[in-house]
DNA sequence: GTAAATTTTTCAATCGGTTGCATAAAATGA
DNA sequence: TCATTTTATGCAACCGATTGAAAAATTTAC
């Protein structure tokens, strides 16, 4: 007990005068342990703290009984929830989490799968990078036997369970309002198009113009201008323009904030000059004045839904998945920034 | 290539007709290990699509060249932002990260001790849940030679290193600045005063009133009123006072928005009839109605010095760790909610 | 009371690297 | 050329838990 190393199931059977592989299975609760004996055992172990040493097992079981999740950034709180809906269900199946952060970095994330690789995860979900433009890295996992389920942020080119939302759908929608409430000229703001989610949206936008008999504003459409800083980059000679949009239709919520800074230092004010939608539903889009409407990607659900698909569909048989694309439903939350009153 | 398990050392090995042993120290970079054989070892593994089995490692070396993060929640901006600074370091030294939410549950953070214990970290950097009261997880770890240093949200009765921000000076400040301010009635609401984080804060709270002659109000003081809607449901009763304060300094923005929401309630207008100061400088804090005044804790710099204190004192030599407590310096950022004009 | 069936317990190999020590090979020196 | 030093390579034990098969102990059946 006070000796230099933590106790194994060694010192435990040698206490009890038993075999190791015993206390193994005592502790397992294999069924060919009864009950006096599985009881023993394990208040022995309590007494010696022992601790079960996950790398011997995970060595000798060839699995960790661990998955891993890669996203752009922890603190967004659409990644946030979705991992606390992938905690919640791995929790519950006693898998445990490893969380790594790409900041973006098609480089970074790719470490971050080696590692993930090193430690031997039984799975990977994972959001791409804004940079990542090809699925290398990915292929890698596979090749290394450990499966691969994206969500949100999806490569089109990969073979993989995917779970993302309807984005096509919702931004349809949020456009729609946007045009019943009156805004005619609505521009664009999108992420990097490599990137089906921001490709979706960006159908979605169209749909809906096309379908008022609006004219597609090609020159109101803009790429890659997530974060925001670029969406005030993106935003700033937009709004300069003399025949400048009236609305915007923004991909994210921190690209909203890039426009909220660009209208205030242009003296242009929301809702009345112009019409704004973000997207996530981040803490703070409830709390800027005006308030600013957004869509709720339910991503709790969503991080729970991937998590499921492994333990339903990979986990269970020994087969590889077949592609399947999991949809999960968002709602709009209109708020201030699209109510031209 | 094509069989069906992950490449090993001995199937590099037997590849190039050399002892597994010489693989895996080519690999290594053993100093006896010449140049030529190791770059073709490393050839051949990348031909083979060789990738290094942590477990294994790990089980022999005794550890695992992970360090084990715990906090609360990892959506909050002080928390991701400190893990962004461990993170740094730890990616510098080549050891990588599994990080846990407590979710504010004792519960919860034991059993993520229990994990990373499981997992044989190097070493858990953590801060308190809300609820927790004992430090009897920290001394499993501790008893499973595993270190612990604590930031933030430190447990008194724990000897570790500690890495803390200055909370009873920038408190002062932060009161002295609504004194100044013309604000008079001061509250105070707190989180679990158990936590020394939190008694700290009201220790500057209270030295700058007490500096300013102003009387203690005692009865404006609450404790253990953490979240949002916990910092509303504690102001909402002090407002409603005939004798209600005129400012209130909060150790949380969270907690703040809860008091601006009482105040929107009850018609109570920020900054003029009702002074307020926040902790954390959340994303939201600048952008909320009226902005929020708050503190910087500095927290990329506060996780950094966190993770550094392992790496220096702890992994470099083999002697346990002597306690000591380092000071992180804080900023006051001041904005809307606490300028009477 | 003994054979058969069943249950309990142990054996021994295994997972994949790591590492100190031994050995082999090469280089150096006289 | 042979002894000596240096450098390169291999051996074998080890880390700690798991697991199927074998052995031992116990129960059941006749």
């Amino acid at each position: 007990m006070n000796s230099r190393k933590r106790a194994t199931i060694y010192d435990v059977a040698k206490e009890l005068g038993i075999s190791p592989s015993y206390v193994s299975k005592a502790l397992n609760n294999h069924p060919s342990v009864g009950d006096l004996i599985r009881r023993r055992v394990k208040e022995k172990a309590d007494q010696l703290n022992y601790k079960h040493n996950s790398h011997a097992a995970n060595l000798r079981r060839g699995q960790s009984r661990t998955i891993g999740v890669v996203v752009p950034h922890i603190n967004q709180s659409f990644f946030s929830d979705a991992i606390s809906g992938i905690e919640e269900v791995c929790f519950a199946r006693n898998h445990s989490l490893v969380i790594c952060q790409s900041h973006e970095s098609y480089e970074k994330e790719g470490k971050a799968i080696e590692t993930l690789i090193h430690q031997n995860v039984d799975c990977i979900l994972i959001s791409n990078a804004e940079e990542t433009i090809s699925a290398h890295h990915l292929r890698q996992a596979n090749k290394n036997k450990i499966p691969v389920i994206q969500f949100d942020r999806c490569l089109d080119d990969f073979d993989s369970f995917k779970v993302v939302n309807d984005n096509k759908a919702v931004s349809y929608e949020a456009v729609r309002s946007l045009i019943r409430e009156g805004y005619r000229n609505i521009a664009f703001l999108g992420g990097p198009s490599r990137v089906k989610t921001f490709q979706e949206r960006k159908e979605g936008f169209i749909a809906a113009i096309d379908e008022a008999n609006l004219p597609i504003p090609y020159n109101f459409i803009v790429e890659n201008a997530l974060s925001r800083e670029r969406g005030r980059q993106a935003a700033m000679p937009l709004l300069k323009l003399p025949n400048r949009p009236d609305a915007i239709f923004s991909v994210s919520d921190y690209q909203s904030l890039g426009v909220m800074d660009a209208a205030a230092v242009l003296g242009i004010s929301i809702p009345s000059d112009l019409g704004l939608f973000g997207f996530a539903d981040e803490t703070f889009a409830q709390l800027v004045t005006p308030s600013l409407s957004t869509i709720d990607q339910h991503s709790v659900e969503l991080g729970r839904k991937a998590a499921e698909l492994y333990f339903q569909h990979i986990y269970q048989q020994e087969q590889m998945p077949e592609t399947e694309t999991i949809v999960i439903a968002s709602e709009m939350r209109i708020r201030q920034s699209s109510r031209r009153q």
